[in-house]
DNA sequence: ATTCGCGGGAGCCTAACCGC
DNA sequence: GCGGTTAGGCTCCCGCGAAT
C-alpha cells in the first residue's frame, strides 16, 4: 500500500475520475459528485484500505461561492445518514457493478461514511471501490475541477463526463483529436445519468450485465412498471439533453452537437459529435464581445474558484484588468506559471507577464520537454489498454 | 389519415432560497 | 425557525408540419 504522502496526487486544479465510476449506470447528486472532485485534492488511505477525502470548510466556501451560513447546515444535512430516506444525501450514491459470480449488476454505495466537525469534512468511501478512486493508471478522464464547479444541472455534470472519457479515449485510440460522433440509446442514457435506474428488477439487472443489452426491451418493461421517465423523446430531449449540450457547451472545453438517431421515424437515442474548443482564434472569436459588470462578474467569480489558491480576490481582479478580462487568456497563463520550474518571486507580476506575453503550457512544452504538471493531458495507455477501454466503450 | 417530432406552454410537486 | 416565494424536475396538452 502507499503511503498517504504520495497520494495526494493532485495539486492543481484538474482531478481524474475512473471511467468506470463515470459510465457506471447509478444516481448521484450534483452535491455528491462536486463533493467528489473537490475531495480528490486531498486523498489519504485508512487501515481499511479505503479512501477518505478530506475538504476544509474555506475550500467548500470557495468552492461552492457561498457567503452565507447556510452552506454548512446543507452539508450537515447532506451527511446526515438519517435523512437518507429523502435521497438527498450523499450515501444515495450508488453505482451498479458488475457482478463477476454472479452474472448480474450489483448496487454499491460510493459513500460509506462522513463526518462534518471543526468545519472539516471526511467523506470515507466504499473499500471495494478504492482501486476505481485514487492511483489510476490507466482508463481514467481528466476533468476540470474549475469546470465541475462551475456547472448547475447534475445532468450536464454527469454528461459532460460521459462524452469528455469516450472523446479523450477516442482521440487517443485514432490519434485524431478533430471531431467524433458518439451513438447512445436513449435509454443506456437515462441509465448513465441516473434519471432512471433498475430498481429491483432483476431482468433488468441481468440484461444490463450483458455486453449488449437490450435496451428496447428494457425501456418496455420500465414503461409497464411505470419506472421509466421522460417517456416521449421529445421531453427527453427538451429538458434533459438540450439543457445540459447548452450548458457545456457555454462552460466547458467540449462542443458538442447532437441529433436523434432515427429507426424508422421514431428517435430511439442520440449521436453527438464532440470536439474540442481550441485556443485558434476564429474569425468570429476575434470580435471581442462587450462586457457588462455582471460578466465581468461571472468571470471574476470563476477565476477565484480557480485561482484562490494563490492570489487574492483583489489581485485576481488586477490580472482580470490587465487581461482585458479575457478568462482564456488568464487560464493559459495560470496554467504556464503553475508548469514553470522555477521558482517565482512575485506571482502576479509573473501573471501580468505571462498575459502580456500570450505564454501557455504550449509555449512552455517549446523550453522544457516535461512539464511537471499538465493540464487536460490524456496520458497515453499502451495498445494492449486500448483494446480493453475500447470493449468497455463501445458497449453499446 | 395517422403518427411522430418539435416548440411552446401550463400545471403539479418538491427542493431551495429569502426576508423576517 | 417560519412562511412565502422561486426554481427545477417531470408530465401532459396543443397546434403545426413532416414522414409514413
Amino acid at each position: 500500500m502507499k503511503k498517504s504522502s504520495e497520494l495526494s496526487l493532485i495539486k492543481n486544479r484538474d482531478y481524474k475520475k475512473s471511467n468506470e465510476l463515470i459510465n457506471a449506470k447509478g444516481k448521484g447528486t450534483i452535491l455528491s459528485q462536486k463533493l467528489f472532485a473537490l475531495g480528490m485534492l486531498h486523498v489519504t488511505v485508512d487501515e481499511t484500505h479505503s479512501v477518505v477525502a478530506t475538504i476544509a470548510g474555506k475550500e467548500l466556501r470557495a468552492a461552492f461561492k457561498s457567503d452565507s451560513g447556510s452552506l454548512y447546515t446543507h452539508i450537515e444535512e447532506a451527511c446526515d445518514k438519517s435523512m437518507s430516506s429523502t435521497g438527498a444525501t450523499i450515501f444515495d450514491w450508488q453505482i451498479l457493478e458488475k457482478d463477476p459470480d454472479k452474472d448480474s449488476l450489483v448496487a454499491r454505495q460510493v459513500v460509506t461514511d462522513a463526518e462534518f466537525k471543526d468545519g472539516t469534512l471526511k467523506l470515507r468511501y466504499n473499500n471495494k471501490l478504492t482501486d476505481k478512486i485514487i492511483d489510476l493508471k490507466t482508463n481514467y478522464t481528466i476533468l476540470s475541477l474549475s469546470e465541475t464547479m462551475s456547472i448547475k444541472s447534475v445532468h450536464t455534470l454527469k454528461l459532460h463526463e460521459i462524452l469528455k472519457s469516450a472523446y479523450d479515449l477516442e482521440c487517443a485510440r485514432t490519434k485524431d483529436n478533430g471531431e467524433h460522433l458518439f451513438y447512445f440509446h436513449n435509454m443506456d442514457l437515462k441509465l448513465r445519468l441516473g434519471i432512471v435506474t433498475a430498481r429491483g428488477d432483476r431482468v433488468v439487472a441481468k440484461e444490463l450485465a450483458k455486453e449488449y443489452p437490450d435496451y428496447e426491451m428494457i425501456t418496455e418493461r420500465l414503461n409497464k412498471s411505470g419506472d421509466n421517465k421522460y417517456v416521449e423523446y421529445k421531453d427527453f430531449n427538451k429538458s434533459v439533453i438540450k439543457k445540459a449540450v447548452d450548458e457545456l457547451n457555454k462552460k466547458t472545453n467540449l462542443r458538442v452537437k447532437y441529433e436523434g438517431h432515427k429507426v424508422g421515424r421514431l428517435k430511439v437515442g442520440i449521436n453527438f459529435w464532440v470536439s474540442k474548443a481550441d485556443n485558434k482564434p476564429t474569425g468570429k472569436e476575434s470580435v471581442k464581445p462587450v462586457l457588462s459588470d455582471k460578466d465581468k462578474d461571472a468571470i471574476l467569480d470563476d477565476l477565484y474558484e480557480v485561482m484562490h489558491c494563490d492570489f487574492k480576490l483583489a489581485e485576481i481582479r488586477e490580472i482580470c484588468k490587465h487581461a482585458d478580462f479575457d478568462k482564456t487568456k488568464i487560464l493559459n497563463a495560470y496554467e504556464y506559471m503553475h508548469s514553470y520550474n522555477s521558482s517565482i518571486d512575485i506571482p502576479i507580476a509573473f501573471m501580468k507577464s505571462a498575459i502580456s506575453n500570450e505564454y501557455s503550457v504550449e509555449s512552455l512544452k517549446k523550453i522544457t520537454k516535461v512539464p511537471k504538471n499538465a493540464f487536460n493531458r490524456f496520458e497515453q495507455n499502451t495498445n494492449e489498454n486500448f483494446e480493453l477501454l475500447e470493449k468497455q466503450l463501445l458497449d453499446n
